[in-house]
DNA sequence: TGTTAGCACTCTCACCCCTTGAGTGCTAAT
DNA sequence: ATTAGCACTCAAGGGGTGAGAGTGCTAACA
């Protein structure tokens, strides 16, 4: 084959299998590979010279790179997205995993709140990296009940249940005295006109507290209604309402974070709230169900140039969805931790179809 | 006055002034203190040799010690604890900061959720360091109301709501198909029963819902409400509900910390929820209302030592308390942190108060 | 034409030595 | 009791060196 001097094309099989040597050897070792290593542990059948014609090419494509002259070669985060995209291939996760993942499952089938929790910390003991997780969150959330409790004479807490469960609560002043016999009253005529509504039909209703000689208990009405509205609205604008993570310990131990400014970095990129919201919507907004992977610097924050997010949605598409993934090193293992949350993702969807069942 | 060579006896003022230069400059230098930078920019009195003497009689008693020979002296915890004993007068926090801290509290006068979480965060940005703070958990949660809401045909959501307002739910998976109306007079049923008790006395009425010729709704009832006192027992058990803290980033960014190990120590220091539930008991416990300190080795646990914390309760003794600090450098302006702390945990009482008023 | 042995070259890393400067502790004088 | 003076110690930084790792290139080979 005349002159294959590729630019974009796809790589040849024996080329492909070199990158993935390379990245499968750094992975686990974290020290630059050198030829005569590749040669000595995989079954290339060439001489470490060839070997070293190849990862200089790789290199010319931009896959990898060379921290200084006299060292081995280091995938770039292009590599890794070759390698995630193409060259791996994906083996579902091993029984014995599965079976430590459902087997700590098992022992909360009923605190719903407590699911997203356990699904971080089991990703992070499973892929030694950082754990993440959000609760399902619908679309537009929809009231399934509402109460007023009184707290003191002039202080009263409105509670809105919403339809999948969580709870918000807040707190109004009241202008007079009022008793919890008229507060219950209160919440019965809200129940009446609010339940199951989302936050713009409960706006497009709220005329319906306006009688025409409307008296105190009218008003108190009208504005539990709004502020209910208004506390859905706040909960539909929010991109994700809780991130837990777990298990940053697993990543900041890993030796590329040994430096003090890098260590930093990495706990920057987890307190980045803002931009994962975003690439958590970005995951469970679209419909595609799959795991999805973010290297190295294609994540827009400086702090997440040496940190890989693997992510996947989870939920009903439509009515609730959330978020489950891992925030690793660059250099973490692909294969793993995408079959491990995609398991995870497909064992929450479990736990929330039963709540919908 | 001849030969007073003190081994536990009090300082003299000298000998205290110097002490109090000592950290004083050590904690806003960073750098080990010398003789010479103390004569230099205190007015002592006495030549570099006098000060030499002293420190040297200083580091004899155990409050300084010396990195290497021809380092400046650097204070111990012991050293740090005698200062904050003994030596520093503790003016209150200064006007400025006060109405800053007021200002930002005015914003959510109405959202007592978010009140302890608004704390740790203006701890964080007054003091430098990290703000820590616990919402007021009663002593003995007592039931405001119940709510038993359908999920679906087969699982309903308990929902206690607890006399200071917060909220607790849990899923009941239910052995026959009920309706909503079924799972509303079984609220009812509830709420008639176990409304303002606490675990202990629900557990003791039990029984009542066990009827001569029980049906099976009784039988429901009686689940329910051995769960709601089990949600009671749970959070009675727990030291601390929840811990919220913000601005860790502020420690980690401290000169002392930019080696790698140390940084990770930090961070294991604020994870160790085990031992800060502990000490955060041990504050809000004792009827003792003041900032308590606790200088880097006087806890036990190994990561902590190169911190201290600053807390002081908050909340109505016998009734709700909850516990608000900072954690940071045991290098840290100890006198700021103090007046800081105290204030913050003024102003929860009086917030609390307004709760209960 | 692809592969390989051989070799020169480059660069890091660890080590040592040396110098500099900071700061102490001690001693003798006041 | 205080202080000036001085010898001493030690950390930190700079420069030099040798070993080792690994490459890139070239020329020979199948």
């Amino acid at each position: 084959m005349a002159r294959v001097r590729r630019s974009s094309g796809p790589l040849d099989l024996r080329t492909q299998a070199i990158l993935r040597a390379v990245i499968e050897e750094y992975v686990t070792t974290a020290i630059p590979v050198s030829s005569q290593s590749l040669v000595e542990r995989y079954r290339l059948g060439v001489s470490s010279a060839t070997v070293r014609n190849i990862l200089a090419e790789l290199e010319r494509s931009g896959l990898l790179t060379h921290p200084h002259t006299s060292a081995g070669r280091v995938p770039t985060d292009a590599g890794y997205r070759l390698y995630v995209e193409a060259i791996v291939d994906l083996a579902p996760l091993p029984a014995v995993e599965q079976l430590m993942i459902r087997h700590q499952f098992g022992q909360v089938e009923y605190a719903s709140e407590h699911w997203f929790r356990l699904a971080a910390t089991t990703l992070a003991s499973i892929t030694r990296a950082a754990g993440l997780a959000t609760p399902a969150k619908p679309r537009a959330a929809r009231v399934r009940r509402v109460d007023v409790v009184s707290i003191n004479e002039r202080l009263a807490s409105l509670i809105v249940v919403l339809r999948e469960g969580s709870i918000k609560q807040q707190l109004v002043a009241l202008d007079e005295a009022i008793d919890q016999a008229t507060l219950t009253r209160l919440a019965a005529r809200l129940n009446a006109t609010v339940v199951d509504l989302n936050a713009e039909q409960i706006e497009r209703r709220l005329a319906r507290f306006d009688r025409p000689n409307a008296e105190r208990e009218d008003a108190i009405a009208h504005d539990l209604a709004a502020r209910t509205a208004g506390t859905l609205r706040d909960y539909d604008a929010a991109a994700v309402e809780e991130l837990f993570s777990d298990g940053l310990i697993n990543v900041m131990s890993a030796p590329e974070f040994s430096d003090a400014a890098k260590l930093r970095r990495v706990w920057a990129a987890l307190q980045n709230r803002a931009y994962l919201a975003e690439l958590f919507g970005r995951v469970a907004g679209t419909g595609n169900e799959d795991v999805r992977v973010f290297i190295g610097h294609e994540n827009a924050p400086v702090e997440m140039a040496d940190v890989s997010l693997v992510l996947a949605p989870y939920g009903q598409p439509g009515r609730a969805m959330g978020v489950v993934g891992v925030l690793g090193p660059t250099r973490m293992s692909y294969p793993h931790a995408i079959g491990t949350v995609r398991f995870v993702s497909g064992l929450m969807n479990e736990l929330v179809d039963h709540l919908y069942a």
